[in-house]
DNA sequence: CCCATACTTCGATCGTAACCGAAGTATGTG
DNA sequence: CACATACTTCGGTTACGATCGAAGTATGGG
C-alpha cells in the first residue's frame, strides 16, 4: 500500500508549525527571502532551507532567484484558498512579524539597486508605467510599448543604443523593501543615470540612499502622474 | 513557541495516510462504523480507534452511537470543501473499497432492525414521509406532523397508546446497509407490526429478512408513493 | 447469565522528520 | 583577490506519533 495520495503530502506540508508560519507570512502576497522566512518561523536558516525545498517540491511556493537572494511567493491563489479553507481568515488579517528591508526611512523611500531606482519611489514609478500601458507585462517579461518608447525618448534617453546591448532592455526587479517589482534592465539603469544628470537626485556618500532635490521631487512626481 | 495554530492541527489530521483514507471514504456522505473505516484504511481496529478519536477532537468528524456501533460522518460541508480544495475532486468520484451491510440481496432490500422496517424499503419510506412533510426533522429529532398523524391513523395504528409510552414515538435509526435513516421509535415498531398483521410481509425463519407478498409489495409501494 | 461483537485503553516498538552545528557553494562588494 | 552575505548539504541527536498485541469495557442476543 505504498501509494500515498498527493493531497496527503500537501497536507503534511501545511501540518508542520514552521512551514505553516512561513506560508502564513507569504499569504500577505509579499515575496520573502529564505532568511526572513526562517525568522518568521523562528528556526535557523538551515532548517528553513530544508522546509522551503519541501514546499517547492510540493508546489506550494514559487522561487525567484535574484542575486544572492531567493525570493519565495505562494504558488498561486489555490494555495491561498486551501489555507483559507483551513483557517477561514482573510488575506488582510495577516500580520508579518518581521518587516522586510532596511529600517532607514531614506533607504526605504529611494535608493540604488543594481544601479536602478528602487524603494517606494521606484515601485510607484513602475506601477504608473504599467497602468498607463507604457510597459506591458506578460509571463514575467516586461516590454516597452510604442507610447512607452516615446515617453523615454521625451526624457532624452537613447533607446537605440540600449537595444543594441545584449542584456535585456526592461526587467522586473523585485524591490527589497516593497517586495513588489520596480524597473530594472538597461532601461532602468539609463533612467537613473538620466535623472542624476538632470540633477533631480544625488547619491548618498555613505549609504545607497538617493536624495531628491526640491525641484527634482516635484518633476519626478509629475512624471509619475503623467504631467 | 508552544502556540500551534488550530489549522496546523487540522492539516496534521489530514496528513496521515490512514486518516486521509477514512476521510475520503466519508466524503461519500455515508455514515461508516469504526470497523469499516479501519478496513478502508487497512489498519487494525485499535489503530483506527485512536485515529477516530483524534478526528473527533479536531472536529472533522461527527459521532453517532447506535447500539454497539459507532457511526462516523464528516462534521460538515466545510470539511468536504477543505478536502476538495486540497484534491480538486468531486463528491461523486469517491469509490468505497468496502460495501457496507450484508451481502444477501433479500437482507439489503428489506429486513428487521430493532423490530422496525429497515433496508432499501425502510429508507425509501422514510424519505417519502419526510418529503411529504408527514414527518419533520430538526436537530436530529423527528416529529410527527398533524397530517402525519392522520396518515398513521389511516393505517389503524393507535397513536395515543404509543404516545403514552416513555420511549420516543419517532426516532431516526441509521440503516445498516443504506447508511441513511429509516423510521425507528415506537411508531416504527408499530408500523412493522401493522403491516405484518395486514399480511403484507412475513419474517424469514432463518435470517432477519422480510419477504413481501405480491399484493403487500404493491400496497406498500402505493403507501410510499402517496396513493 | 454467558457468549459474541464492537470498540477502547495501555504499553512497547519502530520509523520518520524536525532540528541544529559544521562545513560547503554561490554571489555581491571593496 | 579577500571578505561578507545568503543559502545548501551533511551528519547526528531527539522527539513524536503510527502501529499492533493484549487486556479491558460496553452492548446485544440467546
Amino acid at each position: 500500500m505504498g501509494k500515498e495520495p498527493q493531497f496527503v503530502f500537501a497536507a503534511s506540508l501545511i501540518a508542520d508549525p514552521s512551514r505553516a508560519s512561513m506560508l502564513l507570512a507569504l499569504v500577505s502576497g509579499k515575496a520573502l527571502t529564505a532568511g526572513e522566512l526562517a525568522r518568521e518561523a523562528g528556526v535557523t536558516l538551515q532548517t528553513a532551507s530544508s522546509h522551503l525545498a519541501k514546499l517547492q517540491q510540493g508546489e506550494l511556493v514559487c522561487l525567484r532567484k535574484q542575486g544572492r537572494h531567493k525570493y519565495f511567493t505562494l504558488a498561486g491563489d489555490h494555495v491561498v484558498h486551501s489555507l483559507a479553507s483551513l483557517i477561514g481568515l482573510a488575506r488582510d488579517d495577516i500580520q508579518l512579524r518581521i518587516r522586510p528591508g532596511p529600517n532607514d526611512v531614506a533607504l526605504r523611500y529611494a535608493r540604488v539597486c543594481y544601479n536602478h531606482l528602487a524603494g517606494e519611489v521606484g515601485t510607484r514609478l513602475f506601477d504608473s508605467l504599467i497602468l498607463r500601458k507604457l510597459l506591458n507585462r506578460s509571463d514575467g517579461m516586461v516590454n516597452l510599448s510604442a507610447s512607452g518608447a516615446a515617453f523615454f525618448r521625451g526624457l532624452e534617453i537613447d533607446l537605440d543604443s540600449l537595444s543594441a546591448k545584449r542584456s535585456p532592455l526592461c526587467r522586473e526587479c523585485l524591490d527589497w523593501s516593497e517586495r513588489r517589482p520596480h524597473l530594472g534592465g538597461t532601461l532602468g539603469r539609463a533612467l537613473l543615470g538620466r535623472i542624476e544628470e538632470l540633477g533631480w537626485v544625488k547619491r548618498d556618500n555613505a549609504s545607497r540612499a538617493l536624495h531628491f532635490s526640491h525641484s527634482g521631487a516635484r518633476l519626478f512626481a509629475e512624471l509619475i502622474a503623467g504631467h
